[in-house]
DNA sequence: GTCAAGAATTTGTCCTTACATGCATACCTG
DNA sequence: CAGGTATGCATGTAAGGACAAATTCTTGAC
């Protein structure tokens, strides 16, 4: 029994060592076990500690960084959370493998482009306000007819047509269906600009389908009629459970994919 | 200021009323902070407590069930985390609006078909070992042409075909290669027999496109050939980051999509 | 009457302590 | 040598106390 041998299959050394590096700041406003869980997501995430890494235990790691163990313990689960630990009673807290660890959401078209090198565009077709199909009504949850903002863009990527996006504002939110401009939405996202009126998104609903382009949508988006599109509807939603936007898209099967992570659950 | 008066513009009065029939067991092997966020979940799911309802404070809340304010936290937390409950400092707690919430995952098709009273069907077309194509090899991390279990099945609902889903599943996990018929397939989700066979599934890639069908495909969808379809590729990974399985389907466009709920992150 | 400062309320963070539970290993026994 | 048992280890659950920060309401001043 070494005093400093290592247990299971797992490499503590480094880890400790590392770990050891960690300052937290408690002048800082950000959370203490903030502040721990991400510098070892960091750590994690550029290699300094690698995949099935075996972590000290809760007590000894707290002490190490002057933290109580719920403050440590807090850290951990955060990260737990996140799919980057692996934490099991009696074993220990173990790094997961590189390629199970993603972020759990959908990836949104305009960070998937900028991600890949593209340079993403954006073009206001149209911008104006119109009744609302009894489709989008219905999703809103606002009377037949209503106006609503309604909101067409074609969105592209290295100079070619990747979407056409739809997208429907109710005003019962003060501001929103307001305030947006042309200009505004060729620079930014529309979440983004919806963000920054300070409404707070909470959860959305989408469903993902295909079909066939017709001649319109064909010549648009620079694809043959009768190609595959693939479509996208979205509902989303704030704090109150408000109905904040509605949209309506596809994308050129042929040119764009959705990528997506999940933790089983 | 009437003692008993409502605050903001939520009401209180039975809210409180109806979390004090709450009754933690303490002899349960099950956590108490579980058994509130359960009860209190299911309160606010069949609608006994409505949305928009402000919970009192976690003091009041703890001393009512008799729990210490850290273990009312977690349980409040947990619905938190859920999207059930949103809480603000300095603000309370309420229950968030009945569209908001539904599970945060890609729904899986056979529940799907169940939920929606349909009778799902599974057809095994073939299960057998074979060498992984490039592709596959690269996905489940094994050398090329490593033999993998290859598996095909046609999945209809209501008598009508709506998949066609291909696996493939390497043998790094003793017994999952083997162990696997075409009867036990063709009566369970290939999910649930491969964690029966005691694999804890942690984590999946996926990726949604669209594509047109070949006549091949079209025949069996029962599609016109040239029809759209919907692709999804699947990566899943156990604990350890090990790929346990990667799956190849398509789906007939025209009777199926993929609805998915989530919380902004 | 309006706006700003202060008080009350409520959640957020953090510490200390204690005991329970599941897992893996080593040990002892048959 | 095999197999069940005992022991230690690491995480899981729970309590109780203290202070910080954000929001809302009230009060007071101009």
């Amino acid at each position: 029994m070494t005093p400093d041998g290592p247990q299971h299959s797992a490499v503590d050394g480094p880890a400790a060592e590392l770990i050891r590096t960690v300052r937290p700041d408690r002048t800082s406003p950000v959370p203490l076990y903030f502040q721990v869980a991400q510098a070892l997501e960091s750590a994690i995430l550029d290699g300094r500690l690698r995949p099935g890494t075996r972590f000290d235990n809760e007590l000894l790691l707290a002490e190490q960084l002057g933290l109580s163990r719920p403050t440590m313990r807090r850290a951990l689960q955060h990260l737990v959370d996140k799919g980057v630990l692996v934490r099991r009673r009696g074993v220990g807290t173990h790094v997961v493998q590189p390629k199970v660890r993603r972020p759990l959401r959908l990836s949104s078209l305009y960070e998937d482009l900028q991600a890949g090198g593209q340079h993403p565009g954006t073009i206001v077709l149209s911008l104006r306000t119109a009744p609302a199909p009894d489709v989008v009504a219905e999703a809103l949850k606002v009377p037949a007819d209503t106006p609503v903002m309604t909101l067409v863009r074609l969105r592209s990527a290295g100079g070619r047509p990747i979407a056409r996006m739809t997208n429907y504002l109710p005003d019962t939110i003060p501001g929103l269906a307001t305030g947006l401009t042309a200009q505004a939405l060729e620079e930014h996202g529309l979440y983004q600009l919806i963000r920054a009126l300070g409404v707070q998104l909470h959860a959305a609903d989408q469903m993902i389908g295909a079909r066939s382009a017709d001649a319109e949508e064909a010549r648009l988006l620079g694809e043959e009629p009768g190609a595959a599109l693939l479509t996208m509807q979205r509902t989303a939603y704030d704090d109150r459970g408000r109905a904040v936007e509605f949209g309506d898209h596809i994308y050129a099967a042929s040119r764009y994919n959705f990528a997506l992570s999940m933790l089983a659950g």
